[in-house]
DNA sequence: TTGCTCCTCACGTCACGTGAGGTGGC
DNA sequence: TTGCTCCTCACGTCACGTGAGGTGGC
């Protein structure tokens, strides 16, 4: 299992060990001790290949990194939720107020009393001008 | 001004001008070319400082890790902000549904003149039904 | 047997830090 | 002069990757 997932992140299969030993990945283990590879643990492999070939990085970075990115994906979701949410409230707001009344009591033309929106909405048809 | 920089963040000279040429900071320059470095500096100095003798980082890592700690923060205001705007829109939808007056000012019923809330309820006892 | 796995040890390479050396202006 | 600055070059150290070597089970 282990010379496949070396194979498919390009690199060497010891480089594999040397990472579980330092932290980086964690495959299962097979009953007899094998290494087994999850697409996920393959695809980790993938990224720290990316940041270590690519950008230089030591493994120490590379974990300062993951973790970071795991951190700024968990407040990308929470910023998208918290948008939804506005964007509900703005509308539930602006039903509140648009069609309907923007206040629940309002002077009557000829007594001059208050009274509930509803109770005034129920009258309107007699009273209409 | 090297040197002082230098002495504050705990470091070599010679590793100052390093990080410089790597792109890790960039102290303004005095006209004769002297490296002139502010307090903020100094702070991200220190910082740079932590991540490569704590952590062990590289300075690819370092690169790496300061632009998402950018991102981090710039995401966290965000959310700060987002938050504060839902307490808000909650704030209006409930004073809207609560039964409440949602104006401050509305018209009597005889003369026609706008007063403050506070004042109308005052009257409301003579008046009421 | 071959070809995999497991492990540890050791070497080559490279990045980083730092010292040396030589320059120039207060 | 001393003590700073600038620069480049070079060396020591360490982390990392990888190969070797020896083991054991399908």
């Amino acid at each position: 299992m282990i010379s496949v997932a070396a194979e498919l992140a390009e690199m060497h299969p010891q480089t594999l060990r040397m990472y579980e030993a330092r932290g980086l990945i964690e495959p299962k283990r097979s009953p007899k001790g094998t290494r087994l590879y999850s697409q996920a643990d393959v695809e980790r492999l993938r990224r720290i290949q990316r940041m270590t070939a690519e950008l230089g990085l030591n493994l120490a970075g590379v974990e300062q990194v993951l973790d970071l990115e795991a951190e700024l994906a968990r407040l990308r979701r929470r910023v998208a939720t918290l948008e939804a949410n506005a964007k509900q409230l703005r509308a539930e707001l602006a039903a509140e107020r648009s069609g309907s009344f923007s206040v629940d009591l309002i002077p009557l033309p000829g007594g001059g009393a208050l009274v509930r929106r509803s109770d005034h909405l129920g009258q309107m048809g007699r009273h209409a001008t």
